[in-house]
DNA sequence: CTGAAAGCGCTTACAG
DNA sequence: CTGAAAGCGCTTACAG
C-alpha cells in the first residue's frame, strides 16, 4: 500500500491540480477536454486506481450494498445472492456480504460493522421477534427487508408468499384424494416456517373442519426430514401424503420411507417446498413449490434502489412473490414412475 | 448518514478528547481505566459505530479480504466461500467477494476496485495465460492465487492436485477391468481441465502405450455432457467407461445414456470430478472426485494470513489438495445398482 | 475552466 | 495517562 499511486501523483504528473484530475477521473464536465484527456491518460499509464475508503469517506457514498444473512450455507443463499448481484452489476454497485452463522445474537453487530461501508442494506431476519431491535440497528441508512416478520415499523420488506403456497400444494394434494395429511414443520421461531405451517392447518381445515392437523416436529434440515420418517414408518397409522415444509426435509424424508420399504407415491405421497435443484434428480423426482429465489433477491435490490432516489415505494411492488406448483412423480397418485432426466421440471 | 454519531459526539458526552476515545474504544492499554469504561458506556448508550472508512483510511487497515473469482454461481464457489469465510471470522476479518462473471477482461477492473477496500486478496483465475496481466494488477497487496496455473512470478499458489486426481480414477477404472475409456474435457483456455486431460492421457498411455485418447469435447457444463453422451450413443463404436472432466458433464452424460437406453454401468461405467451434492443423488449415483472445496479456501486463507504477517511460507504448505475416490453405483463392475439413501457416501 | 483550502471521521506519533 | 495536531486520500463548495 505505501507504494500506491495516488491523485496527488497523477496531479504531479499531469501538471494540474488534485481538484483537476478528481473532477477529469469521475466524469465532471467543467473539465478542458485537453486537460481531461492528458489526465486519463497519465492515470493509465500510472495505473492509477482511487482509494476507496478515501472517496467514500469524502464524497459519502460508498457505492456498495450491504447484504446481511442469517447464513451462506446452501444453494438458497448462493441463489439470492446471485439475484442481488445481477441487479447490483447494473448498476454498478457492490456487494459486501455478512452472515451471522446462525446466531441471531450476532446480528446486531454484523449490521453495525455495515456502518460507512455501505450505503444500504438488505437484511434477511427470520427469526421472529428480532424486528424492533432490528430497527435500533438499521440506523439511518435505508434498508429493505427480506422475508422477515411484518412490522409495525416503517421498514420496507419484501418476501415469498409462503402461506399461500402452502395452501396451493395442500390443495393439489387434496384434489389428489389425498385426505390424512402429515406436515413436518420448520423450526419454531422461523417465519416462513410459521407462515408454511398456517397454510397447511386452514387448507386442512377448509377442506374438513373436523380434520385433525398432524404435525411433526423438525427444523428445516435433511437430518430432520429423515427423523420424521422413521417416525411416520414405526406409527402403524400411517398418512396418506406428508407435506413437508421445505424440500430438504422432504428428501430426508424420502429417504427414510425409501429405506423403510414404504413405496412413494403409491403407498404415501411426498411434496416438499423451494424446488431446491436436488428435487427433480431424486428418485422419485419431488413435488415442490418453486420459489423464484434469485428473483426475490433481484425484487429486493431494485425496491432498495427505489428507496435511495427517494422515490417512493408504492404497495404493488411490495406484493409477495407468489411460488409455483410443480407436480412431480412423488405426488403421482398412479402412473409410471421413471428416473429423472434432463427434460423433467425445467431447463 | 447525516445523522449518525461519530467519535466526537462520544467525546463531547464523555468529557475526552477524541484521541482518548479512540484509544479506549480500541483497546490500547495508555488509558485510565475510570476513563476507558465510561467512554464505553457512552459509547454504546449512543449506538457508536466506528466509520469503516475513515478507520481503514487513517489505520491503512481494512480488516477486510477480497476474493476475487471466476463466478458466483453454483455449488463450488459457495462452499469455497464458505471455507474461506471460516477463517476470515476466527480472525475478524470480513469478505468483499467479486466475480468478474465468466467475463476474464473484467478481472483487471474487479481487482483494481479492490484497492482500499481491502487488506489482501484471493484469486481465483483458472483462465490459462492470465498470470502476467494479473501480476500487473495485483499491485502491493498480499496476494494468494487458488488454483492458478503456476508461474515464475513471485506469487503464492494453492490448489487441487487435478492431475493425479484424474490419474486415480483412470487407475480405478482401469483396474475394474475397462480398457477403452473416452474422456469428457472441460473448456479449452482452463487450467484445471487442462490438468485432468493430461491425468487422463497419461494414465491411458502408462497402462497401454499404443492406446488411442478418445477425447469429446466439453465446457464443463451439464449441456454439454449431455451433448457427448448423444454422440457416444449414436457411435456404434462404444467406450467400456466415460470419465467426464467434472461432475456435472458426467450428470450430462448419465441422462443421454438414460434416455438412450445404454445402462449405466452394466453397459458403461461412469465417472466425474468434484464431488458435488447431487452425485450422490442420482440413479446410479455417481462414482467421483471427491474435492474438499471449503479446505482448499479455508487453507488459501491461512496462507493469505501467514503472508500478512510476513510470516515465509514454506513449500510443503503449498502442496496441492489431494482429491479422494469415491466410488460408487455408476463406475460397480456388477451387483446391485440400489437407489440412493441417506447412508451413501457421506454425513 | 482551474486551483487553494476545508473537510469527511478516524488514528497516531508527539508533547506534556 | 491525556490532548492538540497532523495526516490518511479523496471530493467539493468557493473564488477567481
Amino acid at each position: 500500500m505505501a507504494l500506491s499511486v495516488t491523485i496527488k501523483d497523477v496531479a504531479r504528473v499531469a501538471k494540474v491540480s488534485v481538484a483537476t484530475v478528481s473532477r477529469a477521473l469521475n466524469g465532471h464536465d467543467n473539465v478542458a477536454e485537453a486537460v481531461r484527456s492528458r489526465v486519463l491518460a497519465v492515470a493509465h499509464e500510472l495505473r492509477y486506481s482511487p482509494h476507496h475508503a478515501a472517496r467514500s469517506l469524502s464524497s459519502r457514498r460508498t457505492h456498495t450494498i450491504g447484504v446481511v444473512l442469517p447464513d451462506l450455507y446452501g444453494e438458497f443463499f448462493s441463489e439470492l445472492i446471485r439475484g442481488i448481484d445481477l441487479v447490483a452489476r447494473e448498476c454498478g454497485l457492490h456487494l459486501l456480504v455478512s452472515s451471522y452463522h446462525g446466531h441471531p445474537e450476532e446480528q446486531a453487530s454484523a449490521l453495525r460493522a455495515m456502518r460507512g461501508r455501505v450505503d444500504g442494506l438488505l437484511v434477511m431476519s427470520p427469526h421472529a421477534g428480532n424486528i424492533d431491535f432490528l430497527s435500533e440497528n438499521l440506523a439511518a441508512l435505508p434498508a429493505v427487508l427480506i422475508n422477515s416478520q411484518p412490522t409495525e415499523s416503517q421498514h420496507v420488506a419484501f418476501g415469498i408468499d409462503n402461506y399461500g403456497g402452502a395452501r396451493t400444494m395442500m390443495e393439489h394434494l387434496l384434489a389428489a384424494g389425498h385426505r390424512r395429511i402429515a406436515f413436518i414443520a420448520g423450526p419454531p421461531n422461523n417465519f416462513d416456517a410459521f407462515e408454511r405451517l398456517r397454510g397447511y392447518r386452514d387448507a386442512l381445515l377448509a377442506a374438513d373442519a373436523s380434520a385433525t392437523p398432524w404435525v411433526l416436529p423438525g427444523d428445516f434440515s435433511e437430518a430432520s426430514g429423515h427423523r420424521a420418517g422413521q417416525m411416520l414408518l414405526e406409527d402403524s397409522d400411517r398418512p396418506d401424503a406428508v407435506f413437508a415444509a421445505n424440500d430438504m426435509m422432504a428428501l430426508g424424508c424420502l429417504f427414510a420411507l425409501n429405506q423403510g420399504g414404504a413405496r412413494v407415491p403409491d403407498q404415501i405421497a411426498l411434496a416438499g417446498f423451494d424446488d431446491i435443484p436436488i428435487a427433480r434428480y431424486v428418485a422419485p423426482s419431488l413435488t415442490t413449490m418453486r420459489v423464484n429465489i434469485p428473483e426475490l433477491g433481484a425484487h429486493a435490490m431494485r425496491l432498495l434502489l427505489d428507496l435511495q432516489n427517494d422515490e417512493s415505494v408504492d404497495a404493488e411492488r411490495l406484493t409477495p412473490l407468489v411460488p409455483e406448483l410443480i407436480v412431480r412423480e412423488s405426488s403421482r397418485s398412479a402412473g409410471t414412475v421413471r428416473p429423472a432426466t434432463l427434460s423433467d421440471g425445467g431447463p
